[in-house]
DNA sequence: ACCGCTCATGCAACAGGGTTGCATTAAATT
DNA sequence: AATTTAATGCAACCCTGTTGCATGAGCGGT
């Protein structure tokens, strides 16, 4: 089951997401909230997040999940095909509006298509 | 610097790749090789095999490194933009044929495009 | 065939992300 | 305020991957 009680950990945890597209790992949530909370807290929180359809997760190409607000999605499920961005130089990671369609062979059927882009964003390739 | 000796253990990563488009991760390819092989000699040849070219390596929604053979790249640099499919069933990786392009963003400088997608592979989805 | 140089290997110990069990704390409900 | 039950913190752990160092094995030269 997902989130129960409006705690402080918990509205830390949304209010470091914002309304904003931008995705966060545990460790950057852990500074964030300034480490005055346990990690094993925030990945329970984020479990529980994710169960609800407030937050969506992916694997980063450090192999570190990274999690952000969904926009689209409620707890029956996630469905969301957007690619995802990170730059090299910042190290920031967001989300894109557009959505993906990835076409495979017709013997494979697709549930879900993950994709991240790496490069350089605005801000660090002026 | 890539490979310089040819080893018994290199062979059998080599072989156990052979020329197929099947991904295996370090630990697969332990179990292939009957555990007879210390993961760190796994681990830095593939590194090494990495650097010339011959296998190429991408992560997967389980957070753990893949690597498959390269068909089409140097020890120059990685060149692969097609996307890698998973089965969830039978947890088989392999690389897919078609280039993909996944358009971003103008202010964004996109170097590299990384695409997991999943579902179930032809033998299972029988 | 042997020698010697240097790369490759194995081992142990470590690093980092993430998880689990359990006792304690604190929301929510009455 | 008392009770219930979810949330938290802590320590210990699991897993993938890495590093330092001593030993073993390719390979080129003789």
């Amino acid at each position: 089951m997902g989130v129960q009680r409006k705690t402080k950990t918990l509205e830390g945890i949304l209010g470091a997401f914002g309304d904003s597209k931008e995705a966060l790992s545990a460790k950057m949530l852990l500074n964030r909230l300034d480490d005055r909370v346990n990690k094993t807290t925030v990945y329970r929180l984020l479990d529980k997040l994710e169960d609800d359809g407030t937050v969506h997760s992916f694997v980063g190409e450090d192999s570190t999940k990274f999690y952000a607000r969904c926009h689209t999605c409620s707890g029956e499920g996630h469905r969301h095909s957007h690619p995802h961005f990170q730059c090299v130089l910042c190290d920031k990671v967001h989300c894109l509006d557009d959505e993906v369609k990835i076409q495979a062979p017709a013997h494979l059927k697709v549930t879900e298509s993950h994709v991240l882009l790496k490069g350089h964003c605005g801000r660090c390739s002026d």
